[in-house]
RNA sequence: GCGCCUCUAGCUCAAUGGCAGAGCAACGGACUCUUAAUCCGCAGGUUCUGGGUUCGAAUCCCAGGGGGCGCACCA
């Protein structure tokens, strides 16, 4: 035994160990279970640190149950074995102890390590809730999450998952040559998206700054730079409500490959991420909510405008006759503001009769030029550009394009996007000189894309609500 | 931002105009093979806050606060 394991004299706080670090996770000692028989003990000793979540008191013998992060194990202490026993008697649950002693069978059954000597690693001076349904209450469980990943289970589990799910995109990437990169997040011109910014001060420089909304024109800056391949897989702030589907942080990935056209993205989506669902649960499939939803490639590919006409049952397009379209959007109750043109109309209506209906993955391809302002041209469809979205149980899980290089064309989108915000758009994207000023150096052909990792970790870990899987969600602060 | 719902002991919940309760946790005691759940005992409250109606309010009304859901916005 090394020096780490202090005998237990007393609990005082002077006797608390500073390190236990010989505890091995309670998964690998549960094969030891194998050959033993009831009523049995091992040969080995082991040595174990957790958390006391349940007691069982039967006088001069204790059961309590010791959970780490990797598993749960049943502790037996008698009077005639363990050292301090009426201290171990007086455990509370949620107390932190370390263990060391033989592995053993009960009589009835139960695989358990007896406890012959023992340590006090932390105290747990506050209640974990009802002892069977723990907690409940969602304020509760979102502000104490360190109380809520130990009573609910399938809450530890989620941020599991969603921590493979980062590391398993990570890897996908850096094995097919792309480079993980970090862009600023303090922007004094934020753009990129559709959003409203968080503002800050640099007291220093006395300027405002921006909490970014994207990464997106960074990193096409790096491409210009010559990095080829790039990705960034980083926090994002939208100073905008909060709903079951928002959090005003929120994880995006973004990346993008120089030479690549919005269709080799699309082969590139579509494989990372039924690597990833393959990764996680050994099947290209899986359940969300009352779907069986089968993410093998090749995904369906379908232009918006296709898929608005084949779901209102009558051709929709931005070639259609303006006055039937206009009486489309009253009838789907969409009110056209001020300034929309024929694409923002056909989007809304996709939007609002489409889009919940896509279940299976598909990409929404062709996206109107009006709501793209940094997509480029489509080669054949006049009006339209490459781009597409990926949509998932009607959820919008990618976003992609083949990106716009022409700094001529670019300078023009983001003066149309000025006009909109003139008009009283707050959202409309802002025009970042530099960023033109790094196209005119030259963009070569790139493909990019994003995807929400908060919205794919939801659709992995079956749930409804972004803030199952955001470990801290904004709150109001306690009162 | 708008609408609807909700808030009772540390936790999970009862009590719907008439004495604020239970289970778990806590605390004291008993118990050498238990499995969330032994037995006995003992405590535990600004019923979110502030007004109002009423003989009487956890309950009805008004305002405020926290939370949830829907809409809007977006990813």
């Amino acid at each position: 035994m090394s020096d780490d394991v202090v005998a237990v004299q007393n609990l005082s706080e002077e006797t608390r160990p500073y390190s236990f670090r010989e505890a091995k996770p309670i998964s690998e000692i549960l094969p030891m279970a194998d050959g033993l028989e009831p009523g049995e003990k091992g040969a080995a000793n082991v040595c174990i640190a957790g958390r006391v979540m349940l007691i069982r008191r039967q006088g001069r013998l204790i059961f309590a149950t010791l959970v780490d992060q990797s598993a749960r194990v049943q502790l037996f202490a008698s009077a005639s074995e363990t050292p301090n026993f009426q201290q171990f008697d007086q455990l509370s649950i949620g107390d932190w102890i370390g263990v060391w002693g033989p592995v053993m069978r009960t009589r009835r059954g139960e695989f358990s390590v007896q406890v012959h000597k023992w340590s006090l690693l932390a105290e747990n001076l506050r209640s974990f809730g009802d002892k069977w349904k723990g907690i409940s209450d969602p304020d509760l469980r979102y502000r104490q999450r360190y109380v809520d990943l130990w009573v609910n289970p399938s809450v530890r589990s989620t941020f599991t998952i969603r921590s493979k799910v980062v590391s398993l995109i990570r890897r996908y990437l850096e094995d097919r040559g792309f480079m993980e990169v970090e862009t600023p997040m303090l922007q004094s011109i934020p753009t990129g998206a559709m959003a409203e910014p968080f503002v800050t001060h640099h007291n220093a420089l006395d300027l405002d700054l921006y909490l970014r909304i994207a990464p997106e024109l960074y990193l096409k800056r790096l491409v210009v730079g010559g990095f080829e391949r790039v990705f960034e897989i980083g926090r994002v702030f939208r100073n905008e409500g909060i709903s079951p589907r928002h959090n005003p942080e929120f994880t995006m990935l973004e990346l993008y490959q120089a030479y690549a056209d919005y269709q080799d993205i699309m082969v590139l989506t579509e494989e990372l991420v039924s690597h990833v669902v393959k990764e996680l649960f050994g099947t290209r499939k899986l359940t969300y909510g009352s779907n069986l939803l089968d993410f093998t490639p090749p995904w369906r590919r379908e232009s918006l405008e296709q898929l608005v006409s084949e779901r209102l049952g009558e051709e929709i397009s931005l070639e259609m006759n303006p006055e039937r379209l206009d009486a489309l959007l009253t009838e789907h109750e969409i009110e056209a503001k001020e300034g929309w043109g024929v694409g923002k109309k056909v989007v809304e209506l996709y939007e609002k009769t489409t889009e919940a209906t896509l279940v299976q993955p598909t990409f929404v391809l062709d996206f109107p030029v009006e709501v793209s302002p940094l997509a480029r041209a489509h080669r054949k469809k006049i009006g339209r550009v490459e781009r597409f979205e990926a949509f998932v149980a009607g959820r919008e899980l990618a976003n992609a394009f083949s990106e716009l290089n022409d700094p001529t064309v670019q300078r023009k989108r983001f003066e149309a996007q000025l006009r909109e915000r003139e008009a009283g758009d707050a959202e409309a994207m802002m025009l970042d000189e530099d960023y033109i000023r790094a196209l005119e150096y030259g963009l070569p052909p790139t493909g990019g894309l994003g995807i929400g990792i908060d919205r794919l970790v939801m659709l992995l870990t079956n749930n409804q609500q972004i803030r199952e899987v955001v470990l801290f969600p904004t709150m109001r602060p306690e009162v």
